[in-house]
RNA sequence: GGGCGCUUAGCUCAGUUGGCAGAGCGCCACCCUUACAAGGUGGAUGUCGUAGGUUCGACCCCUACAGCGCCCACCA
């Protein structure tokens, strides 16, 4: 038997190793013919992290969608894995051994490597092991670490193969420097973020000896050092005179030409640019257009170097001021002003990134690009977004990609499988995964060989995630089950998808985009997933963004710990709307942690009737409806209804809305009303086989409920006598019926019921009659049958005592309850004085008159009697008329009330 | 400079083919009624961001604008 209150603690963990120890989460792969197969590759966390609630969101939709597909019967795969997270891992790890004493130099680079292993293997579980307290159903048998053998086989197979199509190049280039972390980073990892700053104009004194001089202005001043021209635009008048001549950089004392481009815009500045291509990107390309050469003053460590001269040494952001005042010595500061602009930040260490000039590795994106644009263009793309305007974001990074630079100066990563040669410098790498490393130069045989010090970025191996978790390149049984076979320039017809990918908006990019370029690329166009649902980002509850300075970080086990893993998943769930933001209100999730509460109870009345009557089974009721009554088939039908709307919504990607189906229904429907006719018919004959709509409709409550509370389902489920433990989650997932359940007379009962009921209790609350004293009541009613239907239940809900049905009421002071079936007089001697009574007549005739007045409105307007629907208008008549007469007879009972 | 999202009750949010505005929490009153006080019953509360337009009818569709948030971008 269920225990009197809801307390998840007791129950959850044990509910959830039960089921991951009897395999059920296990994918088969050896799907039997015809079988559906589903696929959900997990976002793999850093090893290194700890639950936040951005991973119990994802996990509370991933595992919804995992559960609801395993039990429509699909061979389901929900494949979970953890990043290496090349910097965060080794920044932390490097911050231990520093605590030492030590250092990442001194320990060099294999010992250093061995101590994050260690670091690994101690703390890596732990985040595994908190997605297991959330109820995450993924198939663990499967999990992977993007460092297992099987991702870095992936990872040289596919760089082997992108190195020798041409798509993966090493050369000098200009890129974005985290002196931070000493590694390059990729554009993505740049965040811009807006600086009061000045404007510096500078003199470039012409190198005639003329005495004139241009004006150039600057943010910048300290990278004057490594000025190789200046740039006027080729439209400029102001800058004829300059044109072909050559100016001297102040302070350098260095003699550089005039050049023209176009790039330079005349309105900006003072229309004069310097041209500093070893530490600015745009002047990079200027100066490649112009074969300038390029010169370097900051070097890795931010710190200028002897190009500065007399600054050597200085960090080159604290040396600005230096530079500026011997500036304005030497006379060659024309003036500073004020100016606001955006400088690129390094994400993960937070310094300023420095574009630097250096030798690193890249992939060329636009042809990979294009197959991704293909994918999701048209009306019905294999590719799809949910929400659907992602596509939009989608196409307008794509359509604007650039090289990306996949080498990082670390060491905890794929180490890049290439070899230089000492003596002819050229590079040796494999053909593929499968050939042993190379002992010598593939150019000029000789054995002076070694391999790259660098590593890749982390989100190489995270796009390859989708297939290397499936054993490719092998041509595993994985691969062949799970993998979709849709190709990016297929047309889909239908909303099945294969695979889905789930994830944060805010990883588009650095992942989605990635996996689904590179894994068609190696799958023969084949894409990783049909569809894909981008979740909102999680904050606090007035949409500020969870940090620790802020102190609002609510962290998800100390929720679970307090209101039960299931609460949270049904608060994340419900939040998780279409908007940008998921406001994390922990006064919602009481209401959710409330109505697993309402649920408890629900099922422990189920539980009882079942025990009192022996009911060790039920008989579908949907194969029996002529036998039932209407209650029980209204009932039904609500719940026909609740199951289409429940799939119907985790079809189109709305889980909130799902949910929220469900709550209405559970509440409102079943235990506000249903339960309470079930006391009333529990003695009857009636009762006997309401027992079956009771039993099943909470059987598909429970199933409805699985895949987004799993714990609290599968506890409450495995009470039920014919139900076998532990195994909810392979039930059948509930399809709607198409048969008709109903008839619109039961609707219409049910509907009779309900209004005379709330009309009597509004009567008796208003009129501070106490539940203990029954009502006694003149009914007036042309539909006797009706009432005599409807008398058991009404009379209970409502506690009335006699009623006498249709017989004249006594004279005196009396109310009145009036419904479209029903007139309930209800004499007030010795209850209550009249002017509680007179009140809410007066309240409730002007709501009726309102409603009166709207429809005489709306009636007397030919337009909309022309225009509008005909059934509309039918039932536009047709209130007016039941509200006329109401509204009549409540005015009559005010006038005698006097 | 482009693009996107959001703006609905005091707070957090729903509102799916346009047809009299909803939930949770909070608030007021009454009730420990035999599943449930984490509950029950009844109640109060909204110029649906602003201004126009389309329509018989607009929270919903169109256009502008405003506020907040995010993304992208080579204006030094």
């Amino acid at each position: 038997m269920l225990e009197p209150t809801y307390s998840p603690e007791n129950f959850e963990e044990k509910i959830y190793s039960a089921a991951e120890g009897s395999g059920a989460f296990r994918a088969d792969a050896r799907t039997k013919p015809g079988q559906p197969t589903f696929l959900i590759t997990m976002p793999p966390p850093n090893v290194t992290g700890v639950l936040h609630m951005g991973h119990a969101l994802f996990v509370s939709i991933q595992d919804t969608y995992t559960r609801w597909k395993r039990m429509l019967g699909y061979d389901t795969l929900w494949l979970p894995g953890t990043d290496h997270a090349g910097i965060a891992t080794q920044v932390m790890v490097e911050r231990q051994v520093e605590s030492e004493g030590t250092s990442r130099a001194k320990l060099g680079r294999e010992a250093f490597l061995k101590r994050v292993w260690e670091w690994k293997k101690e703390f890596g579980g732990t985040i595994t092991d908190q997605i297991r307290a959330l109820g995450s159903s993924c198939d663990w048998s499967r999990e992977l670490f993007t460092l297992d053998t099987k991702s870095s086989t992936a990872v040289r197979e596919s760089f082997a193969r992108l190195y020798h199509d041409g798509l993966i190049y090493r050369g000098e280039r200009i890129v974005n420097w985290s002196s931070g972390l000493q590694t390059a980073i990729s554009d993505l990892e740049v965040e811009l973020k807006p600086v009061q700053g000045a404007f510096y104009h500078l003199k470039y004194m012409l190198a005639d000896g003329s005495g004139d001089f241009l004006t150039v202005a600057t943010t910048r001043p300290e990278t004057i050092f490594a000025d190789v021209a200046v740039a006027v635009n080729p439209d400029d008048d102001r800058f004829k005179k300059f044109k072909g001549k050559e100016v001297i950089v102040p302070l350098a004392n260095r003699k550089v030409p005039v050049i023209e481009d176009s790039y330079v815009d005349k309105e900006f500045g003072t229309g004069a640019l310097k041209i500093t291509p070893g530490h600015d990107a745009n002047d990079w390309q200027i100066g490649r257009r112009h074969k300038l050469k390029t010169l370097t003053t900051i070097n890795k460590d931010g710190k200028l170097n002897e190009l500065a001269g007399s600054f050597q040494g200085m960090i080159a952001a604290h040396s600005r001021k230096k530079v500026a005042e011997k500036l304005t010595s030497e006379g060659l500061l024309v003036k500073e002003e004020k100016h606001n602009y955006e400088l690129g930040y390094c994400q993960r260490s937070g310094v300023v990134v420095e574009p630097l000039v250096s030798m690193q590795w890249f992939m060329k994106m636009k042809p990979m690009a294009e197959m991704a644009l293909k994918a999701a263009s048209g009306d019905d793309p294999a590719l799809r977004f949910y929400p659907e305007y992602w596509r939009k974001t989608w196409f307008e990074w794509l359509n604007n990609i650039q090289d990306w630079c996949v080498s990082r100066q670390l060491w905890w990563g794929h180490q890049i499988p290439a070899w230089h040669c000492e003596k002819c410098k050229e590079i040796t790498v494999p053909k593929s995964a499968n050939e042993i490393e190379p002992t010598k130069c593939a150019h000029c045989g000789s054995a002076m060989i070694h391999q790259d010090g660098d590593v890749l970025d982390t989100w190489y191996s995270s796009a390859l995630w989708p297939i290397s978790t499936l054993g490719w390149p092998e041509k595993t049984q994985d691969l062949e089950t799970f993998y979709p076979r849709l190709r990016f320039d297929d047309l889909r017809k239908n909303k099945e998808a294969k695979a889905l990918m789930e994830t944060g908006s805010d990883i588009l990019f650095f992942w989605v985009a990635r996996m689904v370029m590179m894994c068609t690329y190696f799958m023969e166009g084949r894409i990783p997933f049909e569809d894909v649902f981008l979740h909102a980002m999680v904050r606090d509850e007035k949409g500020q963004k969870m940090s620790k300075t802020k102190g609002n970080v609510i962290d998800p086990l100390d929720v679970t710990a307090k209101s039960g893993a299931d609460s949270l998943r049904l608060t994340l769930l419900a939040l998780s709307g279409q908007g940008r933001n998921v406001n994390l209100d922990l006064k919602r999730l009481e209401g959710y942690k409330a109505f697993l509460n309402k649920l408890w109870n629900a099922s422990r009345f189920a539980l009882m009737q079942i025990s009192e009557q022996d009911i060790t089974s039920y008989k579908n009721p949907m194969e029996k409806l002529d036998s039932l009554d209407f209650v029980d088939r209204w009932l039904l039908a609500e719940l026909n209804e609740t199951v289409k709307k429940v799939n119907d919504d985790l079809t189109i990607y709305r889980p909130d809305s799902a949910f929220n189906t469900l709550y209405q229904f559970v509440w409102y429907e079943f235990c506000d009303w249903y339960l309470e006719l079930v006391k009333v018919k529990k003695g009857t004959l009636e009762g006997k086989s309401s027992f079956d709509t009771l039993c099943y409709t909470l059987e598909t409550i429970l199933k409805l409920l699985h895949p987004m509370a799993p714990m609290v389902t599968e506890r409450i489920y495995s009470e039920l006598p014919w139900a076998q433990a532990g195994k909810l989650l392979v039930q059948k997932f509930p399809k709607a019926s198409d048969k008709k359940i109903t008839s619109a007379s039961d609707l219409e009962e049910v509907r009779a019921l309900k209004a005379v009921v709330e009309g009597t209790r509004n009567f008796r609350t208003e009129n501070k009659i106490t539940p203990k004293n029954p009502i006694n009541a003149f009914l007036q009613t042309e539909n006797e049958s009706l009432w005599k239907k409807l008398a058991p239940f009404v009379t209970s809900l409502a506690r009335l005592g006699t009623v006498a049905v249709n017989k004249a009421a006594p004279g005196g002071a009396s109310g009145k309850v009036a419904t479209n079936e029903f007139t309930l007089t209800i004499p007030l001697e010795g209850l209550v004085d009249t002017s509680a009574e007179k009140s809410r007549l007066q309240n409730e005739i002007k709501r009726v008159r309102t409603d009166v007045e709207f429809s005489l409105k709306r009636l007397d307007n030919p337009a909309f009697v022309e225009k509008a629907k005909p059934e509309l208008v039918a039932k536009e008549r047709d209130t007016l008329t039941q509200n006329k007469e109401k509204l009549a007879v409540l005015e009559e009972a005010l006038k005698k009330l006097g």
